[in-house]
DNA sequence: AAAAATATGTCAACATGGCTGACATAAATA
DNA sequence: TATTTATGTCAGCCATGTTGACATATTTTT
C-alpha cells in the first residue's frame, strides 16, 4: 500500500518542510497576505461542495443559484455580467437546474425576450442550505477579530477589486435596486 | 450578431438590474462579506492569468510555482498536502513545468526516494513576475484601507479558515522554518 | 536477508466547467 | 421592413480535477 494515496489528506498534516529557507521570494506580510488569501478562500468554499455533492451538482450551480436567490427577477444576461462566463457555459448549468426545479423562468413582461430567473420553494432551500456554512463562518471570523475588525476587512476587500468593478460589486452587495 | 456575444464583457457594467427585490437572502453584513469574498478572491487572481497564457500555462501552474518558490527543496507529497489535490493532477502539471525548465528535481540526500524541487533561474523569473501584481494589488488595498487595516484584516482571514487547517496555515505563511 | 512500508511515477479513463464558433428563433427597435 | 437584441443550442476543444491499478526504487521493520 501506498502511503502517499489517491487522495489529498482529509485535514493535511502540517507539510512536515525540511524545505530550506526560501530564495527568490522574500517573506514579506504581502507574500503572507497572497497566501492568506489562497487558503482563506479555498477553506470559505469547502464547506459547499460535500452539500452539492448530495445534489450532483458543482459550484458552477452554487454561484447561479446564490446569484439567483440575491437578485430575483435577475435576466441571463445580468447573470453573465456577474459571473464572466459565456452563455454556452451558464447554459449547462442553468439547464440542469431547470429541470430539476430549482429555478424557474419567467417571460419578461416589459420585454418578453427576457427570461427573468427566479428560485422555487426548492430553490431556496437550497440555498439556505449552502449559505448557512458559509455565513456562521464568516460571522465566527469577524466575531474572533474583534469589534472593529469588520469595518477594516471590508475595506481591504473592496480595495482588492479591480477599480472598474467597484462601483459595481458595491452596487451588487449592497443591492439597494437600482 | 448578437448582443450578448460569446465573451463575458471585459469590464462588466453594472448589471443594470431591474431585479425585485430579495426573497429569501436577507441583505445583511454576512452576505455581503460573502460576496465580498466571492468578488475579491476573483478579482485577485485575475492578473496573473494573462502572464500564465503567454506562457501556455495555467492556474494548476502557478500554485505549484508559487509554493515551490516558497519552499525551496519541497518534496512532493508536501506539496500535495498544501495544494490538496492528487498525485495525478500534480504531475501533469509538474511534468511540463520540468520538460520546459521551470523546475528541476533533486534526489534527496538523506532520503534517496524523494525529488526535491527546486525553481531554476527561469522559473523564479517567472514567480517573480506572477507575483507581482498581486503584491502590489494586497500593498494598494491595505494602504487604501488604512493603518491598523492590515492587522484586522490578517485576522479575519485566518479565523476564516478551518479549525484544524490554521496551525499549519500559520506555519506556511510565516515559514518559520518548521 | 527477507518482507513490508514509503516516496514517487505512470497509464487509462472519466467528470466538471471553462472556452470558441456557428447557427436559430422570437421579440423589440430603427 | 430591416436590423438588433435576448436567449438558446449543437458540436467540439481544453484545463484540471477525480479514481483505480500498477511499477520502481529505497527505506524500514521483522
Amino acid at each position: 500500500m501506498t502511503s502517499v494515496k489517491n487522495i489529498s489528506k482529509s485535514a493535511a498534516s502540517p507539510a512536515r518542510g525540511q524545505a530550506s529557507p526560501p530564495s527568490v521570494e522574500v517573506n514579506d506580510h504581502l507574500t503572507e497576505a497572497i497566501e492568506l488569501l489562497f487558503f482563506g478562500y479555498r477553506d470559505f468554499i469547502s464547506d459547499p461542495d460535500a452539500i452539492l455533492s448530495a445534489f450532483e451538482f458543482g459550484r458552477a450551480h452554487h454561484r447561479v443559484v446564490h446569484f439567483v436567490g440575491r437578485h430575483p427577477g435577475i435576466t441571463v444576461a445580468e447573470l453573465l455580467d456577474i459571473l464572466r462566463i459565456t452563455k454556452q457555459s451558464l447554459a449547462r448549468v442553468l439547464r440542469q437546474l431547470i429541470e430539476r426545479r430549482f429555478i424557474e423562468q419567467k417571460t419578461g413582461e416589459k420585454d418578453r425576450r427576457q427570461r427573468r430567473l427566479y428560485l422555487t420553494p426548492e430553490g431556496a432551500e437550497l440555498l439556505r442550505r449552502l449559505v448557512a456554512p458559509q455565513r456562521d463562518r464568516v460571522r465566527k471570523a469577524l466575531d474572533a477579530a474583534g469589534p472593529g475588525a469588520e469595518d477594516a476587512w471590508r475595506k481591504v476587500m473592496l480595495a482588492l477589486l479591480n477599480e472598474e468593478n467597484r462601483p459595481e460589486v458595491e452596487h451588487l452587495i449592497t443591492r439597494d435596486g437600482k
